[in-house]
DNA sequence: TAACGGTTATTAATGGTATTCACTTTTGTG
DNA sequence: CACAAAAGTGAATACCATTAATAACCGTTA
């Protein structure tokens, strides 16, 4: 009886998958912003309510597609740092930025998805919290080339991070606590934190920005920033 | 009989200006993505084909809500130096990272309409060159501080950025003539890009993004930043 | 003053969207 | 085989942008 439970929820298993699947297709074709319900039922070869046996709404479907990619991205940037040395620190810390700029090319629309407009009124306080910790899965691998530089003498703190503002602390904190890495430094974890996030202005920008995509290069401006970020992080070892 | 064209062409700007005026407050209450031409109409008391005698398309007036807030930014920020003496780089610089968050926070649904996905189907090769200009016109502010500094000797410009990729290099020259500002050293200007890049991606988190607000503070984090900039950027006297 | 011309607005219609509900079909199992 | 749950359908609702044909308005000019 439990077999007969596990087909029928791999079946259903199956077609939520599929249902994400056509859906990561459209919007690869169309743009995140022009995911329609109709559209994927006609892909499927179903009616358009049928699919709300799947998901709850089109918000819903829209929440696993970002989950769904904070997890892809994540899983990319770890295996970029594939073979490199343990210490090589500035080597794998470049293999990531380089990682994240790669995937959010290769899934434009996904990249959207989560760094873009919330959709449309997506109500999404429910999903906070699953959000929060996608993110925090997708930032692991940075923390950890950071963590472990800095205990090999390895990282430069800028002052400024030494003794952060208390509501920044404790926003460091939990995400110690999120990445169950209690003993990563604060000052490794804020570096993380905005590194990623100027890598994340930079590639949004020549994604998404309204201004000539020349400006960016082949990633060359995304290298040359990528190279004196690894260096102000005290990596670099030329 | 001018005094009459011009009698009409001043009432059609003005309910120009009336649209755009209910479509941002449409978009501060219900998010930049809801905006809708029936709710604008509605508010206006006429009905919605009548605003396609002003505007040719939804995208149309997109369009111009998002040139409208660049300069709106534009102008704040130019603002924000106010009295600031014209060689006190830090002071300058700290002003416009600041006036940047400020604008931002008070127009989060015009900032959406900027940096966020583009709209539905926006099809706007034809506006793209307004939008480019737009955005220069935005960051001329920070471009001129820099640019300052740098004659006064007050600018590091990282190794990496005096011999930029040819790419690069080519798209610098562009900015110098959109500025209209022959004089401005290419790693000023590489400078200003970058920094402007890494604060919309800090503010574009704190605004939209799915980590829990905490984490920025009450611009705690930004400003911490920002000071981190100066003082990369050489500017930071103490 | 009366008629004309262009601007502006309206009504009606088309085709698209998400969503809900009542109903039927399918499916797997007891 | 027959039953119950799951899956899918069709029709209906309520939005949305956009177009076309039509009516009202308004300023000017004969």
């Amino acid at each position: 009886m439990t077999q007969t439970l596990n087909r029928r929820q791999r079946r259903r298993r199956e077609t939520i998958e599929e249902i994400k699947d056509i859906a990561r297709q459209q919007m690869a074709e169309e743009g995140a912003s022009n995911l329609s319900l109709g559209a994927i039922a006609r892909a499927m070869g179903m009616t358009t309510p049928a699919l709300y046996r799947y998901f709850e709404s089109r918000d819903a479907l829209v929440a696993a597609l970002v989950v769904d990619a904070y997890d892809s991205m994540g899983g990319a940037m770890e295996q970029s740092m594939g073979v490199l040395p343990q210490d090589d620190y500035a080597g794998r810390f470049l293999a990531l930025m380089h990682a994240y700029r790669g995937w959010a090319l290769e899934h434009p629309a996904e990249y959207a998805l989560m760094y873009g407009t919330p959709i449309a009124g997506a109500d999404l306080s429910g999903e906070q919290e699953r959000f929060q910790r996608a993110v925090m899965r997708s930032m692991r691998a940075m923390v950890e080339v950071l963590h472990a530089a800095h205990d090999a003498g390895r990282l430069t703190i800028p002052n400024q991070y030494q003794k952060p503002p208390a509501a920044v602390r404790a926003a460091l904190l939990w995400m110690q606590s999120v990445l169950q890495d209690e003993r990563a430094p604060l000052g490794a974890l804020a570096l993380a934190f905005t590194t990623w996030l100027r890598a994340d202005g930079l590639i949004w920008q020549e994604l998404h920005g309204h201004l000539p995509k020349t400006l960016f290069g082949h990633g060359e401006l995304y290298e040359m920033e990528s190279r004196v970020l690894a260096e102000r992080l005290g990596l670099a070892t030329a």
